[in-house]
DNA sequence: CGTGCCCTTGAAGATCTTCAAACGCAGTGG
DNA sequence: CCACTGCGTTTGAAGATCTTCAAGGGCACG
């Protein structure tokens, strides 16, 4: 136990909802805490399923999914290593609104609800390190709501690149590295659009010598030549 | 000051924010307060302004309206009586990110970030409830991201009309009308679409008898009938 | 009785989706 | 080693959907 609480405390520390705990606080976290290792393509929950649990993701990456009664998915979030996920619903005790589904092989820690509230009752500063985690999840769909309200597909694609590009970029001989293995559906899915426009622009950004697409690959040639795309600007080649 | 503690403590024991406080908590938090008063089209804040203050709408109706740099504005929320907003903004300490207008004659209780923060010290559970406001808003945010990003504008249009009508409807003979100046172009701010756009889906939801709209006004003479619409089920006459 | 604001409507065209067909790579099994 | 197969991808063509622009109508309010 001691040995195991050593070795996800710095996964602890580094969490922005553990962040500033004492020794004593981040030992209570790690005692409540159990373990749950997920292969690529698995699932940590699945939308509906009840009683959720807190997740903190140590290892690999989860992508956070919501269907439509059609059959029609959204991407609402991308999560990676030190970040938590179902935050919300362990609070509210509801139901998860998403899917969680791993990308690659991924490992996190995980609270049941008793164990929640035990740490909300005991660690006085939680809270408001929850609410800080809470107010940042707001800013950004915030943010992507006027961007899918008001932007083109190609501006909204561009955006998504360059912000996968700080989440999980790879910097390797010739650009960035998107080091994440999405499909072209994933990546419309993230955008709000289909797996056919997200082909087509990619393929046309590669004429351009903006990116190189691959399978399941995306590597940025040219961030700026991302952000002329997503700021809508004027660019050299028409 | 008592008697003013006296009218708006019924506010703000309706108010989620404050629910579940005790008499001497709810007198703080009165006695912290101050009034502001914003006629239609006014602003309580714009977007940028710096510091950023809590808001707890008395009477009024406000939009929250975020820009793009290309001017293009879409509505992220509808406040009404009761409603907290700039929560978010007045926890963080953050600038606004949003331009706070009045559709109609407002008034507000209005805490500066001294205040807030006082108050999140002196009463243990404002935490908690402000943690459940942000909960609440998170799940709104997806579950409207989720519809931007995979439905027609007819279905998101319909869905805005049956939120505005659980928001603010009004029973009237002959349907629920909402009960909010709110244009073709607050509307189309509200859905993700144009003015156009909005203006055609109403008049043909009128030729088939689900809406009456009129200036600054729309009538849901059938609310089944917009469901069926938001649902995408095949209606009666095509 | 104008004037401003909101709304409507048509036409043209941009943008995006849908569907079908085919390509190519990775892994599997003969 | 090769063929097979599955999956992710590409591309074209057709058409649905939505936006843009222009013109004009109508109502409210000064």
């Amino acid at each position: 136990m001691s040995m195991k609480g050593d070795v996800w405390s710095a996964a602890l520390a580094k969490c922005a909802l553990f962040a500033g705990l004492d020794e004593e606080e981040v030992l209570l976290v790690a005692s409540l805490a159990q373990e749950k290792r997920v292969r690529r393509k698995g699932v940590f929950f699945r939308e509906g399923d009840q009683p959720c649990a807190l997740h903190l993701l140590l290892a690999g990456e989860v992508a956070l999914k919501q269907a439509s009664i059609d059959g029609q998915e959204v991407i609402v979030r991308l999560v990676g290593p030190g970040e938590v996920f179902a935050l919300a619903s362990a609070l509210e005790g509801a139901a998860y609104p998403v899917t969680a589904e791993a990308l690659r092989a991924s490992h996190a820690l995980v609270w049941d609800q008793p164990a929640v509230q035990e740490l909300l009752r005991r660690i006085p500063g939680l809270c408001r390190n929850a609410m800080a985690v809470l107010l940042r999840r707001i800013r950004d769909l915030e943010q992507r709501f006027r961007e899918i309200a008001t932007e083109r597909v190609s501006q909204r694609l561009a955006r998504t690149l360059l912000r996968l590009a700080r989440h999980a970029g790879r910097k390797v001989e010739g650009g960035v590295l998107i080091d994440l293995p999405l499909s072209r559906e994933d990546l419309a899915q993230m955008t709000g659009t289909t797996l056919f426009t997200v082909s087509r622009c990619l393929a046309e950004w590669e004429r351009k010598g903006i990116v190189e697409a691959g399978r399941e690959k995306v590597l940025i040639r040219s961030t700026h030549g991302l952000v002329t795309v997503a700021e809508d600007l004027p660019s050299a080649d028409e």
